[in-house]
DNA sequence: AAAAGTGTTAAAAAACTCTTAACACAATCC
DNA sequence: GGATTGTGTTAAGAGTTTTTTAACACTTTT
């Protein structure tokens, strides 16, 4: 389930759009402010709504300050109608910009857009050679023997697997598997590879899955 | 270069698109109907400008005619600003859907947005000849085989590629590649050139894509 | 022909990685 | 409650790969 972050100072609306995109399927994070958005955003959210509020912080900072966190596509809604405001924010990365009133139907069939185009957060089995390993579920099947991996693991497998035969760069695990800023030491990464890899080999000892990429990264190769 | 197919019948509105998007770096496929554009449309086209009013095939035909040959972004244009169309267009596979009259740098913004999204994004990869560079993956083929290079190597054919046919003097090599001050020895620089030239040599003995400049650095020459 | 710059190779040095073990912490179980 | 199990992080030493250094042959410029 994608969760929606709304910003939106106006009560009536804000409620409005909770109830609209929950009766959609969408898990919903509500601020009433650029603040208190920030303090909401984070790693569960994939899509903003974000309304260009006067009081406070203006749009652009907050814009900013959300990409900075994690990028994530915003739709930008106003009563305003300028088209230089509007070129602004496209600038600083908003990724649409719907005006003032507007239709709900609409507004779904955007955010449908945009969540589509942000395939990083499909939760389909991932099946790669005699590997599966079930994002909902959290189980990982090798060579019809289950492993058990630990949370962290299981992160580290499914986006190497996402990104099958191709380099995931160290900086992009950290940022994916851990959400703070100080992210954890280069060894730990190190060991939680280490600890992958020895239980896959026990579950199928004649293949290497994990190629390290030196001074760079991790690849799962087929 | 990303190549954008231009569907409008009005001649002045077609010639118009051309001349602003070509000024603004993207190739062109121009179509004056839906038959037109459906032979147009193919593997190099990127993004479609389609406009609603054309006689012949009505837009969703159209739209799903041209989704079924190469799902690319669609951004949709029309004087018609009815709230069933636009869902219906969008329900289709429309990306976008903006209405007559545009503001060019509007249209503009939604291009990048929606060539930004996709995936397949073939942009940042380096295509000279038959040597392809991919700085998010880290993956160099050339003449169809795959070649690994460390990091520094990697670096620095980049750079060079970067700056297809054009000198990269030594200084801006270890500026870029050595990002300390104490930058490397002369020589060193000179191994990892003739690193780099053993495994291109390797992959396409034919071929001499490093050139040397004398007393002044190296050019990737095509 | 001399001087300056470059190419190549092998070996030393540095950087990076792997594994094991230890510790702290949290959740679970009796 | 106290023991047990499992997880995440850190540290240390061994192991591996890359990068640099150095030597010498070679090429271009003056």
């Amino acid at each position: 389930m994608k969760t929606i972050l709304i910003i939106e100072d106006d009560k009536d609306i804000n409620e409005m759009l909770q109830k609209v995109l929950k009766t959609n399927g969408y898990n919903i994070k509500s601020a009433y402010s650029g603040t208190e958005a920030l303090l909401l955003h984070g790693k569960s959210v994939d899509l903003i709504i974000l309304d260009l509020m006067l009081p406070g912080k203006s749009g652009e900072e907050i814009i900013k300050d959300l990409k900075n966190i994690k990028n994530v596509p915003v739709i930008v809604t106003s009563a305003i109608n300028d088209i230089d405001k509007k070129l602004d924010l496209f600038n600083l990365g908003a990724d649409d910009y719907v005006t003032k009133p507007f239709n709900n139907d609409e507004l779904l069939a955007r955010i449908k857009v945009h969540l589509k185009h942000n395939l990083n957060n499909q939760d389909d089995i991932l099946k790669i050679g005699d590997i599966e390993l079930n994002p909902k579920t959290y189980k990982v099947i090798c060579n019809d023997l289950e492993i058990n991996l630990s949370k962290i693991e299981f992160e580290i497998l499914k986006l190497l697997m996402k990104n099958e035969n191709q380099v995931v760069t160290k900086s992009v695990l950290f940022d994916t598997v851990w959400d703070t800023m100080d992210s954890a030491d280069e060894n730990t990464l190190n060991v939680h590879i280490s600890k992958i890899r020895n239980k896959l080999k026990k579950a199928n000892p004649d293949k290497d899955y994990i190629e390290t990429i030196w001074s760079i990264g991790y690849k799962f190769k087929n």
